[in-house]
DNA sequence: TTAATACTTTAGAATAGTTATAATCTACAT
DNA sequence: ATGTAGATTATAACTATTCTAAAGTATTAA
């Protein structure tokens, strides 16, 4: 496993010791090819599918905040009934299929730039999401 | 009160009694001159301010359900930790003051309309919103 | 006007998602 | 090796929301 020698380094540089519960995290959350959304519930889902030694919720609670505090994921806003987070942590807008409850990207050469003609004083902004609600027709 | 028998008759036409628990609330999300930002709570503490009666927390939701399922008032994701409403259900984009908690309307004059050049088979889109994150600098 | 009925409100219980707690454990510096 | 700060864990606590079922109210039809 040369990736996770790449985990161990990506913690210990962010001042997180490599737990083997850290490890296996990014190891489902960074390890595969593609980026992907996903809730709490997911991952843990997805964690005691892939392992034997079940991960408690807290820690993938932690684990998750602390991710995100870094930087490594990034938290999506639909809406209040379930919180998601994406592996894509680049400046992208998102598709939200309500009938599936699946968020789906949208790449930057599928959508103009969005451009936001006013200013608040004293703040300066820190992200431009889209969401672009769709339904079966 | 010339307002109230309006709202009277907007509960009726859609097919909801108008009690005065929801002609109450109808007086404080409709019966202003400027559309709000709510929050479930925020909405709570406004009619024990402006009332003597007290309605019911499940009063409540099931009111801003019905007015949601209705179209009168929109939902705003924003994160999951909070739940906003919105009185002004014309398309519109918002800001999000992170330090204050705080949705900020952004009219369709201060953005220039967002194209997505996609399209998901066998969907339609429902919405296109915005949220731009604001913080202090 | 009254009676029946369907709709509404309500308090409180139940649920779900998340955070806090405090004991145990582990990585790592010395 | 050992001490310590940081991590994990089970479980309790908390918060927002939904459910329940009993009591109340608007509406309809007689």
């Amino acid at each position: 496993m040369n990736n996770n020698l790449n985990f161990v380094q990506k913690l210990r540089i962010s001042g997180l010791r490599p737990t083997k519960q850290r490890i296996k995290i990014c190891e489902i959350l960074f390890g595969g090819k593609e980026t992907f959304h996903f809730s709490i519930n997911d991952l843990s889902k997805i964690i005691s599918q892939k392992t034997n030694e079940k991960i408690s919720l807290a820690t993938i609670y932690n684990t998750v905040h602390a991710f995100l505090a870094k930087g490594y994921i990034k938290q999506i806003a639909v809406n209040s009934e379930q919180n998601y987070y994406d592996t894509n942590t680049t400046d992208h807008h998102h598709f939200y299929d309500e009938d599936k409850n699946q968020l789906i990207d949208i790449h930057d050469n599928e959508v103009e730039p969005v451009k936001i003609n006013r200013k608040i004083p004293g703040k300066k902004i820190k992200s431009i999401e889209v969401l672009v609600k769709v339904q079966n027709n």
